[in-house]
DNA sequence: TCTACTTGCTTCGAATTCGAAGCAGGGTTA
DNA sequence: TAACCCTGCTTCGAATTCGAAGCAAGTAGA
């Protein structure tokens, strides 16, 4: 057999390059456009975004948490910020003690409709000028099965380890 | 007019979605795999891969912070952790006494490898597994014209201003 | 040459993120 | 009911990132 499995040939190499440096500029400047626009984080965004398009206006930490970062503790931190600001309340859920509602409030949902408009004109301009409309039916129809499939799929066995910086001889030497 | 300019449609919007959380999960599976493999971070990868890939296996540190990092301290932080390592040397430029070249060492090409194969596994799997050899090269064709109009374009005009988290009443109250 | 501006990098402080550990409520089984 | 495990969230420490400020070397103009 002349190559693995897993072989990533030029044209791979080069739709994965694009896409990560596609998002990481994407990413960059709708953090920009946030902050100038509202003073919020992308991440902070995402989550009055999602509260917002909730029927109740709200969700639980867990389901946050899952959806749009990769840590509970991380959501336990901006929650914290987004409450303190007054965008968003917590309180214990109806049902499991356990568990917190997140809310939005009316001053949340009015910084999401300040953001809004020059979110989408950051994305329109930065991602959509260079395609057409079936460019972009293209390309969702691309990556929704992609995203799809990511999410099905475990990443990995998972043995978390160290990372470098401290641990002076963790691999290659001193 | 019905709608201003900059309106994002349904098939945009789903498109947008789907990069973002796309490449964040792709990301976030590709740092847990060098993590195990190699003790390494996404960033400080690109950076090996980069140099190693270059004639002389070295650049110059503004040019690697312009590609990898968006902060030229940011870049100076993680070449640092990689000089501690014997991963990479840096030496002063002969044309430019202030420049700082950063240059690939045998340890740094030598963790490369032991953490490639690994690496286009992950590739593969997550990303390519559900997209056929055309599908590729179109997400290619979609993606390298985007990237090439994002480096063009200025991310807006730059004001930067302060975070959420301090500065009390920076917008929505109390 | 001298002054002023630009460029390349580092240092510093603040903000964000994650993983591990901890705590309390829920659920299950004997 | 009691013992045990799972679930949901928070707290804590460490690592990473950025922007602002600072410093040294190069460059241009008078």
């Amino acid at each position: 057999m002349p190559d693995p499995p897993h072989a990533v040939d030029p044209v791979q190499l080069g739709a994965y390059f694009a896409l990560i440096e596609v998002s990481d500029l994407l990413r960059h400047a709708i953090e920009q456009q946030l902050r100038e626009d509202g003073d919020l984080t992308f991440v902070q965004f995402q989550v009055l975004m999602r509260l917002s398009r909730s029927p109740t206006g709200s969700h639980r930490m867990t389901d946050l948490a899952d959806a749009i970062v990769h840590s509970r503790s991380g959501l336990t931190y901006q929650a914290g910020l987004l409450a303190k600001a007054g965008l968003v309340t917590r309180s214990p859920s109806p049902h499991d003690e356990r568990s917190t509602t997140v809310t939005v409030t009316d001053a949340g949902r009015a910084l999401i409709a300040q953001v809004l408009p020059g979110h989408e004109q950051v994305v329109s301009q930065m991602l959509f000028e260079p395609l057409s409309r079936d460019d972009a039916r293209a390309l969702a129809g691309l990556l929704e099965p992609v995203r799809d499939h990511m999410r099905a799929a475990p990443p990995r066995s998972a043995t978390p380890r160290r990372r470098r910086g401290r641990s002076s001889s963790s691999r290659g030497g001193p």
